[in-house]
DNA sequence: AATCAATAAAGAAATTTTTCTTTAATAAAA
DNA sequence: TTTTATTAAAGAAAAATTTCTTTATTGATT
């Protein structure tokens, strides 16, 4: 089959996964007053192999002094960057519940790049209320607002079975990417980004190596 | 280097990851009276490849009928057995803030066999509290609580800089894995399950296609 | 009854990701 | 000044994972 579509210098997702971690670190080392930092003391926090380090940061424009190791602000400064962390999204949350409130009351979403503008519900007894300083209105206001902020994100953190209703919604009103938290596939057009972020895949993975250890015995 | 610990059926981590997915759907159909389902389905439902679902379910006991699919009742019986669904662990959750609260009231972990039995925290107003009907203790009564229930798993939702005190306390305390939802990693001893859930990881590989999208213009 | 089409399963091939190896640089120690 | 040890970087090799190919099965269609 022929590709059409230029496949420009992919980062392997690993690689963007891990740099959150290696970001937060140095974030860390910077407020403490370290100035360089070597991939093997990275390497150490991150429990991976050093040559993982080297190999990610080099995706970046960063580079590293033998012997010494990567400038840490530096890393700060080009990993917030390259992470599209410096520059601030806006964001649309649906379902101000359980988990829709903790994010809204997430700092770190901010911190990395990420400002939910305004959040949305059916349930009376949430609308009109503010969260963390984010107003929840009804879902049928969504469309008005959208228009009005240069919103890029749907948060979805509704039950399961409403996700997909609240995802259509998201694909009318022009959002360019949807992160999902139910455990439900939502069906989107190709063009929408879509990120699922199912917790029970985290407990499968700790319950199978708890097992496997037991195996093992 | 020899390898001592035999790695027995080892199955890919992905493979894992997508289980709790397949199980959800399986369910689904369930309560909607499916009784067969093919991995054409589950695949169009994941935006996967079929042979893929076909792999994944190869790693389980399960078997399909050709020109048929594999029986739902199946699938949900032997997937929730196989990621350790079925035998309810329990589990102790410090830090009963925006995060630990909204783990508390996710029935979605009951579901998957885990039951958070007590959460502790240090702040005074929280501390005596009941989250969906979990009680909040202080921290230094976590080590005569473990003792009496039988718990294997400790949930950090404390801020980063005081992931690693917890984590301690934790290991101190005998328990076998640890949930880790700080952006911090912790240090513990090799015979410890860490599973490091950061949402940041996600934000960043959202980011990143919504730029490559953007360059790709 | 014969043909067709959809599917599981197994193995091969391709791709992706991680780990290993080599080289060169350079700070610190002798 | 010379040696040693640590490190980044680049490329090769290995390992892991996904995708492709082939085969066999069987329900549905003709
Ligand atoms: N609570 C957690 O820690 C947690 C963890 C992992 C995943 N999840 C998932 O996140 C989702 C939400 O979980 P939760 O615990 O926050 O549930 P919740 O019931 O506390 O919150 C859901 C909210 O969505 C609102 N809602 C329902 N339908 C809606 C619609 N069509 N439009 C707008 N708002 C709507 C409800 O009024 C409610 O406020 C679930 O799919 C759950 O599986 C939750
Ligand atoms: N809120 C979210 O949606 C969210 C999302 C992703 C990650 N996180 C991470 O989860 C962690 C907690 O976030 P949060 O928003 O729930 O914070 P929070 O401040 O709401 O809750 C933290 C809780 O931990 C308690 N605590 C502090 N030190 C403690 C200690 N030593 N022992 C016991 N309890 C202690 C505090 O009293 C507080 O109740 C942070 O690391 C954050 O980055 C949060």
């Amino acid at each position: 089959m022929v590709q059409y579509s230029k496949k420009i210098q992919a980062v392997p997702e690993p690689t963007i996964r891990r740099m959150p971690s290696y970001l937060a670190f140095a974030e860390g080392l910077l407020r403490k007053g370290q100035q360089f930092v070597s991939s093997t003391q990275i390497a150490n926090y991150m429990n991976i192999d050093p040559t993982q380090v080297t190999k990610d940061l080099s995706y970046t424009t960063i580079v590293g002094k033998t012997r010494v190791g990567y400038e840490v602000k530096a890393i700060v400064d080009v990993l917030s960057e390259f992470l599209g962390f410096s520059v601030m999204d806006n964001a649309f949350l649906v379902g101000a519940g359980s988990l829709g409130s903790a994010l809204l009351h997430d700092s770190g979403l901010n911190h990395f790049g990420l400002k939910i503008e305004a959040a949305f519900d059916i349930n009376p007894s949430t609308i009109g209320r503010k969260i963390n300083d984010v107003e929840v209105f009804h879902i049928d206001q969504f469309r008005d607002l959208a228009q009005e902020l240069n919103v890029i994100m749907g948060i979805i953190t509704v039950p399961a079975e409403n996700a997909q209703t609240v995802a259509d919604l998201m694909v009318a009103w022009g959002i360019k990417a949807i992160w999902n938290f139910t455990p439900a596939r939502i069906k989107v057009p190709d063009d929408i980004i879509v990120q699922n972020t199912t917790l029970y895949s985290n407990l499968a993975i700790i319950f199978n190596k708890l097992h496997q250890d037991k195996r093992e015995e």
